[in-house]
DNA sequence: TTCATTTTGTAGCGATCGTTACAAAATGGA
DNA sequence: TCCATTTTGTAACGATCGCTACAAAATGAA
C-alpha cells in the first residue's frame, strides 16, 4: 500500500482545534496550524483541502469532543438540576484552567464568520440544536422529579439557558473571575421556575 | 497653517468602525479601511499611528455614539422597564437592518481579541460599566415607581441582564429571527421580580 | 510672493498570507 | 525485487499584509 502517515487524525483535529478556539479563525495562520500539529503544510493540504475545509474538519470535532462530551458528563445525571448547575460551572473551569480564557468556538465563531457562509452556519446550527435539546431534556427530566413547576415550558426555558450559557462564555473573557461568574450562575439558577416546597 | 483635510474624523471613524463591526480586527484590512473611509493608507496612517490605534480610537467612538446613545434612548426613559425592553428589542431591530447581523463591536472583541492586549481589555471594561451601571439606574427607577419589588437586587440583576444581552446578540448572529429573539427577550424580561398586584 | 506646515496621492517596501509543484521516503502487493 | 500508492519535506509561488518614503498639493503667516 502507501507510506504510513506519522499522525492521527483526531490528535491533528484536537490540536488545530485548541489554535483556532483561542486565536479565531483569520487570527490563526497555516504556519501556527503546522506549528500547533507537527505536520507540514503539503500534509495539512494533503488530508484537507483547505482552511477552511480544516477549519469545518475542527467544528465537527468540537461538537463531538466538547460540546458532546460536556453533555453527556453533566447533563445527564440523576440529579437534574444539580447537573445543570454543573455544567455552568464547568464552563468556567473550563476557561480559567486555561490561558487565556478562549470561551466557546461555536460563540467565537457565531461573532467572527460572515453570515454569508452557509457552512458554518449550519455547523453551528447543530451544535446548538445539540445544546437546547440536552437543556430541554435535563429540565423535563427537573419536572417529572418534581424540583420544576409542572407548567414548566421547557423548549422555552430550553433556549433561555442557551442565551444565558453564551451571555456567561462572552462575560467569561472579559471578567474571569471565578466568583464572579458562579454569582451569576447563581442568578440564572434562581430564575428557573423552581417547585415551592 | 497647513493643508485642510478632506474628512471629518468623527466621519472616519464611523466608517471604519462599521467595518470593523462588521468583519472583526483581524478580518479587517488596511486596504478595506481605505475604501470604505475614502482615505488612503497615508492619509489614514497621517491621524492614526496603527491600525490597532484606529482600532482603539474606533472603541472608544463606538462606546460614545452606540453604546451611550443607546443607554440615553431607552435606559432612561419614564417607564423603566418599558424602557428596558425597548432597549432589547432595539438590539435587535438594529441587527436585522443591517445585513449581515453585526452582533455588538464589545462582545465581538471580547471573544476576538486576546486576553493579552490590556488596553483593549481596559475600554471593553469601561464600555461594559457602562451598560451594567445604565441597567442597575434603570432597575432602581422601576423599584421606585413599584414595577420591580423592593427587595431587588438592582446591581446583581442589573449583571444578570449584562449576561443576557450579550447571549442575545450572539444568538442574534446565529438565529437572526425577530419573532425567535422577541420571545428570548419575554423571558427574560419575565424572570426580573416583579411587583405583584 | 515666499515660507513653514500638514495632508494628500503614488509607489512600493519587506514580511507573511494561503497554497502548491516536485521529488524523496515509506509502505504492501505482485 | 520492483511497482503502485500515499505521505513527507523542501522550496517557493503570486497575492496580500501592515506600513512608509517621498514629493506634489493646499493652506495661513510673514
Amino acid at each position: 500500500m502507501a507510506r504510513p502517515s506519522r499522525f492521527r487524525e483526531p490528535d491533528v483535529l484536537t490540536r488545530a482545534m485548541l489554535v483556532f478556539w483561542q486565536h479565531g479563525f483569520a487570527g490563526t495562520s497555516v504556519r501556527h496550524l503546522e506549528q500547533a500539529t507537527g505536520l507540514t503544510a503539503s500534509s495539512l493540504y494533503n488530508r484537507f483541502d483547505s482552511k477552511e475545509a480544516l477549519f469545518a474538519s475542527v467544528l465537527d470535532h468540537y461538537i463531538v469532543k466538547v460540546v458532546q462530551w460536556r453533555i453527556d458528563r453533566y447533563l445527564r445525571a440523576d440529579d437534574a438540576l444539580a447537573g445543570l448547575r454543573r455544567f455552568f460551572d464547568s464552563t468556567y473551569d473550563y476557561i480559567s484552567e486555561q490561558r487565556p480564557p478562549m470561551a466557546c468556538l461555536l460563540a467565537n465563531t457565531a461573532l467572527e464568520k460572515s453570515a454569508s457562509d452557509h457552512a458554518v452556519r449550519a455547523q453551528l446550527d447543530r451544535g446548538l440544536a445539540l445544546l437546547e435539546d440536552a437543556f430541554a431534556d435535563c429540565l423535563q427530566r427537573a419536572v417529572q422529579a418534581g424540583q420544576l413547576r409542572a407548567d414548566c415550558d421547557c423548549r422555552r426555558w430550553a433556549r433561555h439557558l442557551l442565551l444565558c450559557l453564551q451571555g456567561v462564555l462572552v462575560d467569561s473573557t472579559i471578567h474571569p473571575d471565578h466568583a464572579r461568574l458562579s454569582e451569576l450562575v447563581d442568578g440564572v439558577m434562581a430564575a428557573l421556575p423552581l417547585q415551592q416546597h
